[in-house]
Formats: structure tokens, sequence, C-alpha cells
DNA sequence: AACACCCGTTTCGTCTGGTGGAATGTCCGC
DNA sequence: GCGGACATTCCACCAGACGAAACGGGTGTT
């Protein structure tokens, strides 16, 4: 149809199906075969095609009672991570450009990602010719990078130890790998409110992190100042330190307060 | 393939494209059209295809920076309009079974439809033989309704007077329709905090209704009892009404505190 | 009780239009 | 300027999406 002479890129089952979630989601009610159907102008053979597909996929769920479909919890989950994280980001942004402004260093935002990484959201880049440079989607290892001490010393002792026991990767000469060591790093971290990193996961560079915490003070996520190794000496990356917790509370307390969970 | 087995009326296309939906929103950044075709092992034409479509409908925003892929405005918007009904529904769902208890009438939750009528969102239905019934789903004229006239009584000026100007329904031989009459009814309903109705949406039926509102004091939806007009003398109404008011304003409570928009 | 009706489900033959390999265009990095 | 990686376009094929029609179960009506 008309949409076709615009794009020819656009695969009418798909178009039409989203049509299909788009009017779902947006009644306040659950909606019957026929109804969507007739008030869409899709056969009904087709529309329950699609029913069944959405469905199947878990973005609706049908209603046996009354044989009506609703939003499904696979549509709900995928929209708390995505609300949560835009939170995430559309909070820190403004607070990560003002410490960019401090330091005139890379300052980059990463979650806890599934396997036991770092994931890195947002990356605000200082405005020099030597500096880090990540890219947002970025996989690193927990025990290498400040970011993740970060967020293990601010994580229940038990997940602390699920993630230690796994052997831990050497990402340079000078990665910690001592179990015993790790911890009692993380015990500082702890104490301190920020975690501290020296080439142990790029060679060269080192990274300062504080963790944003959820509502129970578990790290769901960290914030880092990253510099080159000679450009950030101990008073320096102690400073930021201290600065990096002030801003990670901020972040915390504007997330628990204004998006809670 | 294997789904294929299990329910033939799952249809590919759509399916596929969910996936690459789902893959999208629970990354926690864009992803490229390559990066998205090798992790889901579709092949590159197909992908964009797919792309260009969810593009299309607005699910996903294309970055023409990087190529890059990332979730967009229409899926958000009908994410939050579904997560705010979501949390409406499961706040007021133990205060309505609270009232039921009470009255053991009908109660009922509505919010504004577009149409400038009411939309019925939940109902909880009284445990009795003779008893108001309506459908989730259903819809109403504003002036006829308690529930209407709630929401209509604590809305700004201008929205009631638009709403006034267009030619009023006559659902019974009692409903009113003289603009001026119902504008004297409202500020009564602004004044004592809720709204009644007897005999003027349906005959024989009548309905106490209070206003749940947003942060910034406008009704969003209502709660109501219904009952027989016969079992509802003057006097319980009254009961009724600033019970439901109470009960009204634990719900914007809860609301505004724990999901501010 | 028999009927009519509505709605969800199933079937099946048709042929649309989705598909993917290959060709093209485009942009960087070397 | 060259090579490679990537998005985009083209094209011929045929899988599989489509929808009319038939089916079956449930509900309300006479």
């Amino acid at each position: 149809m008309a949409d076709k002479r615009v794009n020819p890129y656009i695969v009418q089952p798909v178009m039409k199906a989203l049509k299909v979630l788009e009017l779902v989601a947006e009644r306040g009610h659950d909606l019957s075969l026929t109804a969507i159907s007739k008030r869409l102008s899709i056969p009904k053979t087709t529309t329950f095609r699609y029913l069944q597909t959405l469905t199947g996929a878990g973005f609706l769920v049908h209603d046996s009672r009354n044989d009506c479909y609703g939003i499904g919890p696979r549509f709900r989950t995928i929209a708390k991570a995505d609300t949560s994280l835009h939170n995430l980001r559309s909070i820190a942004r403004p607070l990560m450009l003002e410490l960019v402004g401090e330091f005139n260093e890379t300052v980059n935002l990463a979650i806890r990602g599934e396997g036991g990484n770092v994931v890195y959201v947002d990356i605000v880049e200082a405005n020099r010719s030597l500096r880090i440079q990540g890219r947002v989607g970025d996989r690193h290892p927990m025990h290498s990078t400040a970011l993740g001490k970060a967020i293990l010393g601010f994580v229940p002792a038990a997940e602390q130890r699920s993630y230690l026991d796994q052997p831990l990767m050497e990402m340079t000469g000078r990665t910690l790998i001592d179990k015993s060591y790790i911890e009692r790093q993380l015990r500082e971290v702890a104490k301190l409110g920020y975690a501290t990193e020296q080439g142990e996961n790029e060679d060269g560079a080192m990274c300062v992190a504080a963790p944003i915490l959820d509502e129970t003070a578990r790290a769901i996520a960290a914030v880092s100042v990253s510099a080159p190794l000679q450009r950030m000496p101990r008073s320096l990356a102690a400073t930021a330190g201290l600065r990096l917790v002030g801003i990670a509370q901020r972040i915390t307390t504007q997330l628990v307060n204004e998006y809670p969970v």
C-alpha cells in the first residue's frame, strides 16, 4: 500500500503484526480476535496467525476465559529493562558531562552484564588527542576494571564469591587473578567507596570508578574516569575517587527517588 | 523450525522480526545490521528488511552516525502507556476488593478515553444475583456516569468546557444534557470530592465515584461503586462517597509516590 | 429441545511477495 | 589509490503467507 511506495523494504506481515501489537497495547483492555480483525480490517485468519505468533513470542498473552489478548510478560520485561536503562542514562549524562569538564578525561557508564562482566552503556570522551577510547556495548571482565571492582565491592558476599570462583581472565601482565588478593582489594573498595585500576585491563590506562546502587544498596552500575597512566598520579586518582563517589551517589539518589523499580 | 512443529500458525517473518526487536531492546546499546544478522543467523538482506520495517513503525530508530539501531519512540510510548495502566490496576485492585467487601456492590475502575468518554479498565463484581454488570473495555459518556463526572470535576476548566461544548448524548430519560446544569453539578463534585449519578446512564442503576489524580492534581481515572437504585438510598450514597474519596486518595498517593511519570 | 448465530479454529489451493545470493554503492583505514 | 567492511539494491525462485470456506463448540433465542 502507501507504505510500500515509500519504502520497498517494508515487510507487510511484520508491519501488520506490529499494528496488532500496538492496538492491543494502547487500548486499556484485552481484545478479542474479531474485534482486532475488524478494527484493523485484516482478515480473521491472518489476524489469528499474528496473534498466535505474538503470543508465542510472549509479547501478548491469551486469556482463555474470554478469548481475549493482552500485553504479555516478554513485552513488559523488555520494556522495563529498556526504561530503567534509559533512565539511568538520562540521569547520568549531565553528571558525566560535569566530570569531563572537570578532569578532561574520558568518563564511562557501565552496568553489570549477564556473564559477570561489565557493559559500557554510555561514554563521554575527553577533548584531547591522547585519551582512553571505549565503545558503547563493549564488555570487559569485572576483576580487571575499576568499573567492575566498584560493582563487585557493593554486591552481596555470595555473588562476589561466585564471580571470583570462576577462572579469571588475564587481560594484561598486571591483571590481578589471585582470588584472595582481589578479595582484600574489594574490602578496601567497600571502605573507600571507590575502586581503582592501573594497567590491569589495558596497558598504559588507568581508571577510577564508583558504584551506582539500587534501593537495596546493591550495585547495579558504575561511573568511571579513565586516563593514560602518566596523566593520573596517585593524588589525582584519590581526588577523582572522592568526586566520583559524590556523583555516583547523586545518580543513585535520583534513580531511587524518581524511578523506583 | 521447531516452533513450527509446535504451532503451525506461527508466521515466520513476524516471529523473526520480533527476535530482532528483542535483541535490540535487551542489549544495552545500539546494534548494527551485521551484528544483528550474525547474532540471529538471519541473512543480512532479510535482517535489513526487518530493521526497515521496525524502524518504519517507530519501534526502532536508526542512528545514521554509526548505522546502528536502538529502541524507538513508538515502543517507548506504548510501553509507558502500558506500565502506567498496569500500575494503576495493580495498586487499585486490593483497594477495590476492600470496597466490594464493605458494600457488596460492584466496584469499577475507569480511565479517560480518547473521545471524551470513560473506559472501564477493571471491575470487581458483587456477590449478589442482582448487581450492576459492566465489562472491562466498555466506554460510556462522561456526563452520564459518576465516573465521568468525578473526572470532569477535577480537570482544568478549559478541558471541562470543551467536553461540554460538544453535543451530549442522552442515555436514559434522566440523563442531564443541559450544560449549565451539569456545570453547577461539577462545581458541587469539586467541593464534595465525589460524584453521584442516578439512572442517568442506565435505568435503575446508580453510581458514586471519586477521582484518582496525577501529580499535578488532574484527574486521570476514577473508582466507583455502582448499585441498583433501590439498594442505594441517599444516606448510603453519602457514606460510599466519603469512603471512595479516601480510597481514591490512597490510590493517588501510591501512584504518585511509587510510579511518577 | 431444537435452532440459529457468533466466534475461534482448521483446512486447502492459490499466487503473492518474502527470500537470500549476488551485484552494487559507499565509506573508512591503510 | 587500494582493499575491506559495511549498508543497500537487484532479481529470479518458490516457500509459505493468504483468505475463502468449512468446521465445531458455545450461547442465547424461540
